[in-house]
DNA sequence: TCACGCAACCCAAACGATTGGGTTGCGTAA
DNA sequence: TTACGCAACCCAATCGTTTGGGTTGCGTGA
């Protein structure tokens, strides 16, 4: 197989200024310009011939030349948990995207939500200077964010929220709400919480504001029936065969934090021969497009996930600009599919009838 | 909320240089040489205070500047159809993983498998000036790959190989035949393949492995039972649907060459009443993590995809050095479950029988 | 008539790192 | 004694852009 070698050297401003017989700053100044004429640096007549010769020599700025006289990269550094999770990979499409809209380019790491990888994935993006950060696996507690602003390094949150940071989220808050209104109403009564990571927003809000609902409507979720998880499904498996073998029976209603975690516990729930929307309804958040086309679809928080990543975007070339950014809380929406539709009824009434 | 505003201008050799009062070429030989002296630019007891006041102030050189001299950037550039894909995600993760190992930095961008925005993402990756590009989306028949070799850029293929290109991608001529050998042996007889893009070698190879493999063992596969379809989980609800809809009967079993597809297409058999595992089985590929968790344990081909993107890196390395380098097929591993296994003899056998 | 303004340019110094080629000064072999 | 080698440095050009500040030369108002 042929081996490519080195690409060949591109055309720069003194190529072009040579060979029109000008000064290479007032290339520069012209190819700057989008009006005609660049305050005064050219006649229109040499603007034209600058633009039409960069044009047909196929000139493109040397982007390290240019950073490294303006100090500034127009990129911008993105870590996430793991690209491999659906959730931050559609944010960053997002983001992706809206970057490409405004003409910068961006870079991803996966910092697997470890404290030291954030940190050590945060100096690679630094030492590459980009002119900011989007982080979306911020955790609860993390000191990185307060060293960040420190160190006067421009950055927002993406996914998980911290307080006083701006973040761009899905309003997990009224998330949660939401299904705990749908279970209620469907006539369920006992229900656990497959409730994600410790340190992560997403879970916590999601979780406390569907707690608070369902007491507000005179339910209650014992503490045993709240169990904290890993965000895939290996996560919702363990949880859910937790909820299996565990004392005082299996609820009728589960709700996981994520869909990936749902689609774990329901093959828990399964192994252990109960029938997903009929025994037991289950919940997802994220409404990701496997949801609606799972063997029995789930029903499911969607988050807008792509506008997510966009809003963040836009958000850090606020706070580039130095300017202040408030967070935005995008509202979500309850998909009911037939995993806690229905047939939930008869599970419920059956569990109180028991 | 505060506007973090902009950085502080980092340490340069000159700071370095001045501090230490000596040359700024000197510090810049000493900081790059691994052994204690630089082929003679300094002293050991001079190196030594060389590498201690940089570490203490935190020094680390400008990719801008650096890029500027030598001309090569450490970055390489990926693209992929779209991360939202868990297979090119993972695939990446091992580019991610084995690029940082060699201190090389990565930009990613989905082109959507639209050839326009290929060709776009392409450029604007050179005009970033990449040492290198993975393509984790070429078509058949793209000239993209052409015109890049023309242009003397070093570049390597990733998941799907096109022939005459060096590429890291998974034996899919295994695979397939793995899954036809393993249809055959539980009892299988009349198959239908849910068979992805005409444009992608995966789904390419995968079935014609598979029908080839499947006439050697006597079998037969109906061209009208070969459904090209999208990689996703509704593509795959599509072609199960059509499958369902069809003439002749559905298939006992099928072969969906994304495990998305296969999701898509347990779902539409469902709709139809028909359980999976007993009245139609079927196998998907790549093993993502999700197929062993649903509800119907999905039968998958195991492709080594952290590998595949690691082992992509590696080529590519070589490549930018000139060197010749051979396509590499990483060999697959089926793995059995629920979806195809034992029952699926029932099915069968029921099928001869009817 | 003459200075003054303005259009249309040019000049050169950065930005930070790399690198081929010096220049010292000292020890030593002939 | 002298030249030669070598260790330990320094010098300056260079990569491609940007940008604050010139310099021309011509038209024009007073």
């Amino acid at each position: 197989m042929k081996a490519p070698g080195k690409g060949r050297p591109a055309v720069t401003l003194k190529d072009l200024a040579a060979e029109l017989g000008i000064h290479v700053s007032t290339v520069s100044r012209v190819l700057h310009s989008d009006t005609d004429v660049a305050r005064g640096a050219a006649s229109k007549e040499t603007a034209r011939r600058v633009r039409e010769l960069a044009e047909f020599r196929g000139y493109s700025p040397d982007p390290h030349a240019t950073s490294l006289r303006t100090r500034r990269t127009r990129a911008i550094g993105v870590i996430v948990p793991r690209l491999s999770d659906i959730v931050l990979a559609t944010m960053y499409e997002g983001v992706e995207e809206a970057a490409a809209e405004s003409n910068h380019s961006t870079f991803v790491m996966n910092s697997h939500d470890d404290l030291d990888e954030q940190r050590r994935k945060a100096e690679i993006m630094l030492a590459r200077r980009v002119d900011g950060l989007i982080l979306g696996d911020v955790h609860a507690g993390s000191s990185l964010v307060d060293d960040l602003t420190a160190r006067h390094v421009p950055f927002v949150l993406m996914n998980r929220r911290y307080s006083g940071f701006p973040s761009s989220t899905c309003d997990d808050t009224t998330g949660g709400r939401l299904v705990a209104d749908h279970l209620w109403a469907v006539g369920h009564r006992s229900v656990a919480i497959i409730a994600g990571e410790l340190y992560a927003s997403t879970g916590v809000d999601r979780t406390a504001a569907f707690i608070e609902r369902w007491r507000a409507l005179g339910g209650e979720v014992p503490p045993h029936r709240i169990l904290p998880s890993r965000f895939d499904t290996e996560g919702g498996r363990q949880a859910g065969e937790e909820l299996v073998r565990g004392t005082g029976g299996v609820p009728t209603a589960v709700f996981a934090v994520n869909d990936f975690a749902a689609i774990g516990a329901m093959g828990a729930f399964r192994a252990a021969g109960l029938v997903v929307g009929q025994d037991v309804a289950v919940v997802g958040f994220n409404d990701t497009s496997l949801a609606a086309q799972l063997p029995i679809p789930l029903t499911s928080v969607r988050s807008p996930m792509v506008e997510i990543g966009r809003t963040a975007v836009a958000m850090l070339r606020r706070v580039m600009n130095g300017e202040d950014v408030e967070s935005v809380r995008h509202p979500p929406e309850l998909i009911v599919r037939e995993s806690s539709e229905g047939v939930g009824v008869t599970a419920a009434r059956s569990a109180h009838a028991g």
